[in-house]
DNA sequence: AATTGGGTTTGATATAGGTCAATATCCGTG
DNA sequence: CACGGATATTGACCTATATCAAACCCAATT
């Protein structure tokens, strides 16, 4: 169980939050990125288990992480809560809410993070006369989109081995992205947050890890993960279009 | 499995769409609504079995559904097809390609449909304009995260039986926001279809419906429901939010 | 260094749902 | 109207994963 509250985070007066290096495409000028970082005017830190924001809250802004993790969760009413996604370095997070303007989940720091603050409505006005980031809004949505279907398809179809390596591979990818390791990487949530994102309980989860490293798949030391066998990690899925989980 | 090919559909000059009525909130002015229908310029008809867009085709437009029933799947290479929604009028399809500019499921008519066709670049232009239609659009768009995600939780945590529970009571509610009874209505789709899309086997759906039928919660013909006792189908879910699938 | 508690691994057993197979029903077509 | 193929139901059996339980590891704290 998390924490009960919401610690008020840290807040520091953000002169550059270097938005080109964490979350922007290619594609926008210098004035662009000027105008942006302008917007994005709060940088904030938090601690491991503090809540970013919680389900029900108003929404008010979407958050680029700048460092750390984060993860993503609903609670069930009969109090299990079940992830719903992991966030890392260079990820927006708060895209839950647009719709209704309350956000339909948690978002949980997994350790000690800074993220930027960029309030909606001054992004969505400040769209209309930059459709670079128009479309850039439109995108980051949309990818959003993809990357549920793929785990719908990952929940709907394949077995604890498949989405486990599915998820090994897709974590791999994303360090990557980022400049990490795309082999050798820390899992910043517990097996039981695994086995709530994947849809499978905590002992399938740290089964199936040992069964990959007892095949020569992976090596697993408790939170510490190495992919020895990136090819036939992949040849588990089947070859699966490599959706963005 | 489907037909191997796309028929052309008919193209009819539309000179009203009538988008209020199908698709658009109420805070639009008439003059914003007219200058929406210009832009929606095509309505067309698509037959059973026809395929609105491919996976893989390039991304040009969002689709007004009209009247008719779509459903989208995504093909894996080994042949198996996974439906990743149901679509029905009122409602829009195509989000799933904005980030990609390439689709990435098929979009297939379940049964005679009329479509209205939005391109999006002139959307996306006239909403630059227009704050209520790049409201609706994110709008929109949130909704579709928030559905998968719906998802994600019902194949992520639950069991055969409170997942179709949920899938009725959803298409019960969206049958009743489009002015249908919500109690009596048709599947379109098979027990295949079903299936795939709640990531259980067709004889699992079968079963879990005779069950329900002898619990005296549904009445089942084919392919023809009746909800007899709404309560208890609620109470299966243990009153999960009602989120929209 | 010892203690403690959360997280993890591993084993034994139970079960929901998958698989395979046999009918049965529906629906489009000649 | 009869036929044939697709769709649906039902049954018997099997397997992947859940469940329950015990031991183990490690990191933080005293």
């Amino acid at each position: 169980m998390q924490k009960a509250f919401t610690a008020t985070p840290t807040q520091i007066a953000c002169s550059s939050c270097n938005l080109r290096e964490f979350c922007l495409p290619a594609d926008f000028t210098e004035d662009e990125i000027r105008q942006l970082e302008t917007l994005a005017s709060l940088k904030r830190a938090y601690r491991r288990g503090d809540y970013l924001y919680r389900s029900g809250s108003r929404f008010e802004s979407l958050y680029a992480i700048r460092t750390g993790f984060f993860k993503t969760q609903v609670l069930h009413e009969d109090g299990r809560e079940q992830v719903t996604g992991f966030q890392m370095p260079g990820e927006i997070i708060g895209l839950d809410a647009i719709s209704t303007d309350i956000h339909t989940c948690d978002a949980v720091a997994l350790e000690d993070s800074e993220i930027c603050e960029l309030p909606f409505n001054r992004l969505e006005k400040l769209s209309r006369q930059m459709p670079t980031l128009q479309r850039h809004l439109h995108k980051i949505m949309s990818r959003e989109i993809v990357r549920d279907q793929g785990i719908m398809l990952l929940l709907g179809s394949m077995r604890a081995e498949e989405r486990l390596a599915a998820f090994l591979l897709n974590l791999s990818q994303r360090f990557a992205a980022r400049g990490y390791s795309a082999s050798s990487f820390r899992l910043r949530m517990t097996r039981q947050e695994i086995g709530s994102y994947l849809g499978m309980k905590l002992e399938t989860v740290s089964r199936t890890l040992s069964y990959f490293q007892e095949k020569r798949l992976i090596d697993v030391n408790n939170k510490s993960i190495e992919l020895l066998d990136m090819p036939r990690l992949l040849a588990l899925l089947g070859q699966q279009p490599a959706t963005p989980l």
